[in-house]
DNA sequence: CCTGGCACTCCAGTGACGCGAGTGCCAGTT
DNA sequence: AACTGGCACTCGCGTCACTGGAGTGCCAGG
C-alpha cells in the first residue's frame, strides 16, 4: 500500500467514523478503530497532508478532524463501496408501491417511503408534463355552451378545463374535432404538441372553426401550465433530529425546503439520467440555506427518457453509501412501475 | 374595579407581556408596565390566587409567572380583543387571492398567505367531496377496452379512473351508460351518488350489465378514495423560528404534522361553522407531540355548510389576537372565491 | 519513511460565588 | 376587608478560575 493510499484509507476512515459518532476524530482513535498498519503519529502527518489539500479541517486548534465538503466529495467519488439493501427494505419497497392506485398514490407513497429508509428528508418531483406524450384528448359538453377538454398523458396525469365557447356545439362537430385533435396529437411529446395541432381549425368548415380554436387554446393552457413543477416531501421531522448537526439553525433549511423553485432548480441542474445517482454536497448545491446539507437524487423513467427526478436531503454528514443505495433502488423500481 | 376584574386583568397582562417577552413575567415589571392601579405587592397577591386556580404556573420558586394552558383558554374567551387587520394585509389577501386560477391555485396561495400572515404554521384542507355534488361523469374509451371514468364536482375537483372493460363497448353503449348516469349523479351529493347509481346497470339491456357494472365499480372507487382528506401545510420554517418555545425538539411537532391524520382529526372534531374560529390549546389537542402548541381554526365554504377547514398552529405563547383575525379574515375570503 | 516522546494548546466540565429578580408573609394603614 | 411597604428568603444564571484530557506539531532516532 503506497502511502497515498493509505491517506485515502484514513480519510475513509474519518468520514465513517465522523459519519458515525458526530465527533470530531482524532489520530488515536483512528489508529485503534480502524487496521491502518501505522501508528497515531503517522496518521498525523497524514492528516497534517489531508489538511493541507483541504479535505479534512480542524474546527479548533487540538480537536480531532471533521471533513470538508471536498473531503465528503472525494470520498462519494473514490472511496465509498455501495452498501446494498437489507432484504427487509428491498421487501418494504415491494410491498408498499405495488399496490398504488394511480400517480398521485404512487408519488405520495414513494417520498415517504423513501424517508423511512434514509432516515432524511424525501424529495419526490412530479412527473414532468413537457417529457411526457399525449395518450388521449377528450372533450364533454357541460351545459349552455361550456365545454370540458381533457388531455391525458401516458405517465397517467390528467389535466382538464372548462372552456366557454358561446354555444352548443352538436355532437357530429364534437366528434369530428375530437376524432382530428387526437389523430394530430396522439404519442406525440407535449411540447410538440402545439405545433402539431396549429393546423387543425383550419381544416374544418370555416362556420365551426371559433369552437375548435377556443377548445385548442384550452390545450394551450393545459400544457403551459407548469404542474410538473410540483414537488412532495417527507421526512422533514429527520432535519430536527440531526438538527445539531447544523451549525446556524434549521430553519434556513426548513425555508429553502419551502422555497420548491429552489429545489427545482437543484434537481434540474443535476446530470442524472434514469438510474443514475448523483449527489450535490455542501456549497455545490449553490444554495446559502443549503450550505450544510447534501442532496442524493436520481432521475426515473425510462433510461434516457427522464420524467422526473427523487432523491433525498440531508446533513452533509450523512450516510451516503445507504443513501445513495436506497435512491438508487427507489428509482429504478419506481421506473418499473410507471412503464407498466 | 372589584377584585375579581383586576385579577383577570393580571392574567391577560401576564399573557400579554409573556406572548411578547417570551420570559417569566413578575409583579414589579407588570406594575410598571400596566396601568393596574396597584402595587406590586398586591399584583403578587392576585398571582398567588391566579395560580391557585390553575391559570399560571412558575416554571421554578422565585421566577416570574407563565400562563398555563388554562390560563391562555380564560385569555382566549374572555380576555382578548380582536385586533382588526390592517390596510396592508387586506390589501396583500385581495391581492393574492384574487388572481388564483383554480382549486389547486386557490389552495396553495392560501396556504402561503396564511403563514406569512401570522408567521405560523398554516394548514388548509382541500374541499372534502362527500359535502360537494356532481357536476358531470364522463366516459372516455382509451384503447383495447380501457375506459377512463371522469368525474367533476362543483368545487372544481376533477377525479379519474381507469377501468379495463375487457372490450370495446360501442359509442352508442357508452352514450347510453353517460346519459344515464349523469340523469341520477348531477346536482346530488357525493355521498348520495352511491346510492342513486346502484340501479342503473339493471336498466340495461343484460349483455350490456357488466360493462356498466365495472364503470361503476370505479366511480364508487372515486367517491369512496380519502381525496378529501387532504391537507396541505406551509411555514413550517415558522416552527424553527420558534424553537426556543418548546421544551421538547421541534421534531416531535414536525412527525405530528406530518401524519395528515392526526391535524385531520383535530380540524374535523372542532365545532368551527364557517366564518367561526374555533381554538385548541395544549393539551386540549389531545396529541402528544402538539401538546406544546396551539390551533386557531376555522371552517370555510357558505354558512352552515362547511367544505372544508384552514388554520394555523404555533406554540400555545402565541398571540392569538392576531392569528384569530387572520385565520377569520382568510377563512371569509376564501369562502367567497369558491362560491362564485 | 515510520515511530515514540514531549511540550503545547485549548475545549469542556466543575465548583464557588455573587447578583438580581422574584416570591411569600406580616404588620401597619386606609 | 383590602391594599401597601418592608423584609427575609430562594433560586437560577452568569462569571471566573481551575483542571483533566484529548489532540496536535515537531523532532530526533530507528
Amino acid at each position: 500500500m503506497s502511502t497515498e493510499d493509505r491517506r485515502l484509507a484514513v480519510l475513509r476512515a474519518i468520514v465513517e467514523d465522523y459519519v458515525h459518532s458526530r465527533e470530531p476524530v482524532g489520530s488515536k482513535a483512528l489508529a485503534e478503530r480502524h487496521a491502518l498498519g501505522v501508528s497515531p503519529a503517522t496518521i498525523r502527518n497524514d492528516m497534517a497532508a489531508l489538511e493541507d489539500e483541504g479535505y479534512i479541517a480542524q474546527p479548533h486548534t487540538s480537536a480531532g478532524r471533521v471533513p470538508t465538503d471536498k473531503g465528503y466529495r472525494m470520498f462519494v467519488d473514490r472511496l465509498s463501496t455501495v452498501k446494498p439493501l437489507s432484504m427487509a427494505e428491498r421487501r418494504a419497497i415491494h410491498l408498499l408501491l405495488d399496490d398504488a392506485v394511480d400517480l398521485d398514490d404512487v408519488v405520495n407513497r414513494t417520498v415517504r417511503l423513501l424517508a423511512q429508509l434514509t432516515r432524511q428528508v424525501a424529495v419526490v418531483q412530479y412527473p414532468s408534463l413537457t417529457r411526457s406524450t399525449v395518450r388521449h384528448v377528450e372533450l364533454v359538453p357541460l351545459s349552455a355552451g361550456r365545454l370540458l377538454v381533457v388531455l391525458i398523458t401516458n405517465t397517467g396525469r390528467v389535466e382538464q378545463r372548462v372552456v366557454d365557447v358561446g354555444e352548443d356545439p352538436s355532437e357530429a362537430l364534437l366528434g369530428e374535432i375530437r376524432a382530428r385533435l387526437n389523430a394530430a396529437a396522439c404519442g406525440r411529446r407535449l411540447s410538440q404538441v402545439s405545433a402539431a395541432l396549429a393546423g387543425v381549425p383550419e381544416t374544418l368548415a370555416p362556420e365551426d372553426r371559433p369552437v375548435a380554436r377556443s377548445v385548442l387554446e384550452a390545450l394551450e393552457d393545459s400544457l403551459k401550465i407548469d404542474r410538473e413543477e410540483r414537488i412532495v416531501l417527507a421526512g422533514t421531522a429527520n432535519l430536527a433530529r440531526a438538527g445539531i448537526d447544523f451549525q446556524g439553525s434549521i430553519s434556513t433549511v426548513l425555508e429553502a425546503l419551502e422555497e420548491q423553485v429552489v429545489l427545482l432548480k437543484l434537481l434540474s441542474e443535476m446530470s442524472i439520467d434514469a438510474g443514475i445517482v448523483g449527489v450535490r454536497i455542501g456549497h455545490e448545491t449553490a444554495h446559502a440555506g443549503l450550505s450544510e446539507t447534501a442532496v442524493v437524487a436520481s432521475g426515473y423513467g425510462s433510461p434516457g427518457e427522464v420524467v422526473a427526478r427523487l432523491g433525498v436531503l440531508g446533513p452533509t454528514r450523512m450516510d451516503y453509501p445507504t443513501s445513495i443505495a436506497a435512491v438508487r433502488a427507489v428509482a429504478r423500481y419506481v421506473s418499473r412501475i410507471l412503464a407498466s
